[in-house]
DNA sequence: TTTACATGTAACCTTTTAGTTACATGTAAA
DNA sequence: TTTACATGTAACTAAAAGGTTACATGTAAA
């Protein structure tokens, strides 16, 4: 999950995971052609993305074809959905109503006391 | 999104998120006595996460209360469904046989040669 | 068997991140 | 009006992130 987090949190990784979406199975040059970047670095951004898992690679003689995978993304939908979603629904509205109206004063009930 | 990725890359900030959705309203202190860190480290924590809109605050005499706002995460479930899984439904199975089975060296009908 | 070229690795630099301690400020309550 | 205490800020350090250049390796094809 960190892994998977620490890749999306660039947004290169994430131009890159677009491409390779659009066009799987392109080469560390070829990826490297989209960004006024090295190859090496282009390479180590690869490494975070495969290092998450969404990325995966398969070499053919002297090249390496890159392939986007989806699956850590769709387990970050399933986590989100899972553990928030409720908490979405129930709490969205009631949540706004908090913040923005923050005239109000009376007392919030799940509102702790500070330490 | 940037700062939303970049929030949401960190386990302590994550843990954070977690305990105030359990318990909105707390102050610095009560969020900063569940870690092993000193407080203005969590400040700096919570200032990440108020400036990709994770947090909201809401001031109140002298204490400054957190609310966990799921807004940015609804809008990355969002742009995930929107942006992917269409490609994850008709992908993923395509993409685990290409994969998986590497030993199939016939070729592959979006695969792009190498530059 | 050279040659070309895609990839891998090493060494280095700069900026950002994550943390610290010390001190300043502002408000609630004694 | 002191005092207590929650929060804010400044200055500093160590490690990680993101990038570079130079060189090494391995395989396909001439």
């Amino acid at each position: 999950m960190d892994q998977t987090f620490t890749a999306l949190a660039n947004a290169h990784r994430r131009t890159m995971l677009d491409i390779l979406k659009a066009k799987p199975g392109l080469c560390v040059n070829d990826i490297a052609a989209h960004f006024d970047m090295s190859r090496v670095a282009v390479m180590k951004h690869l490494a975070v993305l495969e290092a998450a898992q969404l990325v995966v690679t398969e070499r053919v003689g002297k090249e390496k074809h890159h392939y986007f995978n989806v699956i850590p993304i769709q387990q970050i939908y399933d986590r989100w959905t899972d553990q928030y979603s409720r908490f979405m629904a129930s709490r969205l509205t009631a949540f706004k109503d908090q913040v923005e109206q923050q005239e109000s004063d009376d007392e919030q009930s799940q509102q702790q006391k500070c330490s």
